[in-house]
DNA sequence: CATCGAGTGGACGAGATCGTCCAATCGGCC
DNA sequence: GGCCGATTGGACGATCTCGTCCACTCGATG
C-alpha cells in the first residue's frame, strides 16, 4: 500500500519520481526503464521510490496515468476546435506536423503504452482505458456541435463516428511509427473525415 | 554473425528455438521472455541458441518475422476473399468472432510486437513493416478486383483504402484489446467498410 | 528546546539474466 | 574404423535488478 505524500516537498519527490520514469519509459521502452536508473535520474532514492509506490507495477501504473494526461493536456487546444470541419482538418494538420517534428518516430505514447502493458497489468490498462475515453469524449463532443449544425450527413450516429475517428487515429500513427513516415497518419484520418462531412463538403486534403 | 543450419536437425533446432521464443512473447510479451525460458521451453541449450541466433535482438527480430508469417497465413483464405463487398463483410466476422473467441485479449499479435520493438530495433521494425505491407496488399488487391467490377465509388483510390482499412483494423484491435470489448475492431471496420461501399450498397451491419 | 512522524540516503542480499566457454556427441564421408 | 565439421550440453562469471533494511535528517508543533 503505497503511501500519499502529505507534506509539500513529498508531494515534489513523488512527482519527480513518475516524471523521471515517464521520461525513461518514453525513451527506452517499459522494459528498459530500471528503478536504480528512475533514482538517479529523480534524483531520488529507493527508499523513497518504494515509500511512494509499491513496486515497479505501481510505478508504471502512475506513468501510465501521467501520460495519459500528458497527452490530453498537449492537444487539449487543438482538440477543444474539433468541432467544426475546418476545426477537423486544423487537428489533422496538427497530428501530422507533430509526427513530422517527431521524425515519424514514437507513435502515440498512449497507444505504445498500451502494448507494452494493457496485457500485463490490469490497473494500467484501466488507466490506459480511460484515456481513450477521454480523447474520445473530444471528439463525440465536438463531432455533436458539427451534427447539431448540420454539418454531418443526416442520421450520422456520433458516437460510433467518434470511436472509428479514434480507431483511425491510432492505426494511423502506429503505420506512421512502423513505416516512418508521417503521412501514413494523414491517410489514415483523411478517410475518417471524409466519411462524416455532407455532401456539400469543401476541402479534400490540404 | 548467427550460422546458417545446414542439415536437417540443425534447421529442426532452430525453429524449435524460434517457436518457443513466439510463445513466450506472446504470452508474457518481450520483456518478459528470458533466454533461459527459451532453453527450457523449446527444449534447447544456450549454446544452441547462440549458435543460431547473434543474441536476444536477433531472436527477437525472428520472432517478428514468423510472427508476421503465422498470421498472415492463419488470414490467408478470409483475406482471399476479401474481393467482394460479401467478401469484405465476411472478413470482417471472422476478425470479430476471433477477438471474442480470444476475450478480447492480445490485440493484433503484429500490432502489440510493433509496440513493443519498433521504436528500439531496427530489424525487427522493418519486418513488422514488411508484415503490413503485405497484409495492406491483400486488401488493395481485393478492393481492385471489386474497382474493376463497379462494386466501389467511382474516382476510388483502392491503394488510400486499402491504407485506411488497414489502419482500421489496428486501431481497432487496439481499442478491442484495452477495452477488453470485441465490439471495437467491428466499430472501426464499419465505418472503412462503409466509406468504399457505391450508393446501391446492401446491408450495413449484420 | 524536545518530540515525533514524514521524508531521505544508500548499503545490502537474493535472485535473475546474459553471453562465453569448452568438452562431448552426432552423423556423413573417405 | 577414423576423421571432421556441425551440433549439443550445461557450467560458469559478470552484471543487472529488485526490494528490504536501518540509521539519519527535516520541519512542524507543543
Amino acid at each position: 500500500m503505497p503511501s500519499e505524500p502529505t507534506t509539500a516537498r513529498g508531494r515534489a519527490t513523488r512527482e519527480r519520481i513518475v516524471l523521471a520514469a515517464a521520461g525513461l519509459v518514453a525513451e527506452r521502452g517499459v522494459a528498459g526503464m530500471s528503478l536504480d536508473d528512475v533514482c538517479a535520474q529523480a534524483p531520488a532514492s529507493k527508499s523513497q521510490l518504494y515509500h511512494y509506490f509499491d513496486g515497479r507495477d505501481d510505478l508504471q501504473q502512475a506513468v501510465a496515468e501521467t501520460t495519459c494526461g500528458t497527452v490530453m493536456d498537449v492537444q487539449a487546444d487543438v482538440l477543444g476546435g474539433f468541432d467544426t470541419l475546418d476545426g477537423a482538418e486544423r487537428y489533422l494538420d496538427a497530428l501530422v506536423a507533430l509526427q513530422e517534428q517527431r521524425g515519424a518516430r514514437g507513435g502515440c505514447p498512449i497507444g505504445s503504452l498500451a502494448g507494452q502493458l494493457a496485457e500485463h497489468h490490469e490497473g494500467s490498462r484501466l488507466a490506459l482505458a480511460d484515456g481513450f475515453d477521454r480523447w474520445e469524449t473530444g471528439f463525440r463532443v465536438g463531432l455533436q456541435a458539427m451534427a447539431d449544425r448540420g454539418d454531418l450527413r443526416a442520421g450520422t450516429e456520433v458516437a460510433t463516428v467518434a470511436t472509428q475517428v479514434l480507431a483511425a487515429v491510432q492505426g494511423g500513427l502506429l503505420l506512421t511509427q512502423v513505416r516512418r513516415d508521417a503521412r501514413q497518419v494523414r491517410i489514415a484520418m483523411d478517410g475518417a473525415l471524409a466519411q462524416i462531412t455532407a455532401a456539400r463538403r469543401h476541402a479534400g486534403r490540404s
